[in-house]
DNA sequence: ATATAATGTGAGTAATTGCTCGTATTTTAC
DNA sequence: GTAAAATACGAGCAATTACTCACATTATAT
């Protein structure tokens, strides 16, 4: 694998090249969700693109940069879902606002869970920005909790920011992959929201 | 990637040879854990283990196996350490099984966690397995608790054993991974412990 | 209409790498 | 001591693959 040069080489400008660009991510997706990512290469993106090798080269200076594009827009289109659970929350309750965040990872994973697992598991580097992602989130979650403090029954935070945030992560991520039918009648929500909440404001 | 052809072509015999499979499957994990899937290679791990790659064909029939051979050390590894935190439970009520589960599962983790996750995030058709590891253990779990159904708060047995089978795993795992720091004290631990107690018999 | 810019092509190159096989060395059996 | 079995060696083959480049085609501007 190669440097992970970012930036494409061209803009495509044309309505014409604005296709290939798009017949290429499109490509790229379903190669790495229906074969995986070691049968992933450029020649065989630009083959199922129906494009040649070279005009894939024109718009991703490298082969990094193409699955950095591709995780880049999933990544959008995540977070664009998960931001429409989580407006107006600003007068809400500790309860209502976890209701909501539970709401927004679903929604949030729920985009192309095949491609989420590949592009965080497989790709080469794509760990540290899990790791940054995860850092962020729990960073707006310790300073809403923080606001809240006086209602909580744990007394570490940190540990409290911890516990909560993966645990939303892994049952949701798992359900999904693993479990679809789990959730389909929103009693894993439920069931995950009752130990939520009876651990957060439950008297000790 | 090559078929996982699984068996040795040839058992070693010689103590010589014991040894010569024991440094390849050591330079194996260093490969790994040092420098990461995609730097692993036959020939590096021949180099590193100060043996030629001939050598590593006589007991490993393709890369595929190799790789197997390393998972099922490991995984006996864990499943040893496991072991022996779950010793005489039969009369144990849920909550000390539970804090007994979680000891089991916190060791096992710490064998090699880096390995562990290589292995089992990177390593292509290992997703399957895991899965299948997950599906006995929560069949274990589903039973046990079963014998304790009128302990118990919730009435899904199935959505609570995957629920406290994912939660323990992903919070023990990432917290090994992400943040060792949390665990030192035992105080992630102690919450945790909270958090399933609470979900599980708290009268509702 | 024509020059220029944008886009597209795909054979070919260089590097990597899984694996073989002919040969050399060491150990065991008797 | 010697034959046979076990073990070790590593140059090199064949396949894969990231990426280039010289050239062709299409669109835009004037």
């Amino acid at each position: 694998m190669t440097k992970p040069l970012q930036k494409p080489r061209k803009l495509p400008k044309q309505e014409r090249s604005q296709a290939t660009v798009s017949a290429i991510l499109i490509a790229t997706t379903r190669i790495l969700t229906e074969e995986g990512y070691d049968k992933f290469n450029t020649n065989r993106v630009a083959e199922l693109a129906g494009v040649s090798v070279g005009s894939l080269y024109q718009y991703f200076p490298n082969k990094a940069a193409l699955l950095y594009a591709l995780g880049e827009h999933h990544a959008n289109e995540m977070a664009e879902l998960a931001q429409h659970h989580l407006e107006d929350l600003g007068d809400r309750s500790i309860l209502e606002v976890l209701q909501q965040i539970i709401k927004a990872v679903l929604a949030a994973y729920a985009v192309n869970p095949k491609l989420y697992r590949i592009l965080h598991q497989q790709v080469p580097r794509s760990e540290e920005m899990q790791k940054l992602d995860d850092a962020r989130i729990e960073q707006m979650l310790h300073a809403f909790l923080a606001l809240h403090r006086d209602q909580l029954r744990p007394q570490n935070l940190d540990i409290t920011v911890f516990i909560i945030s993966r645990t939303i992560k892994a049952l949701l991520y798992d359900a999904i992959a693993d479990r679809p039918n789990l959730l389909k009648n929103g009693e894993l929500e439920q069931e995950l929201m009752r130990m939520l909440s009876s651990y957060l404001i439950a008297p000790q």
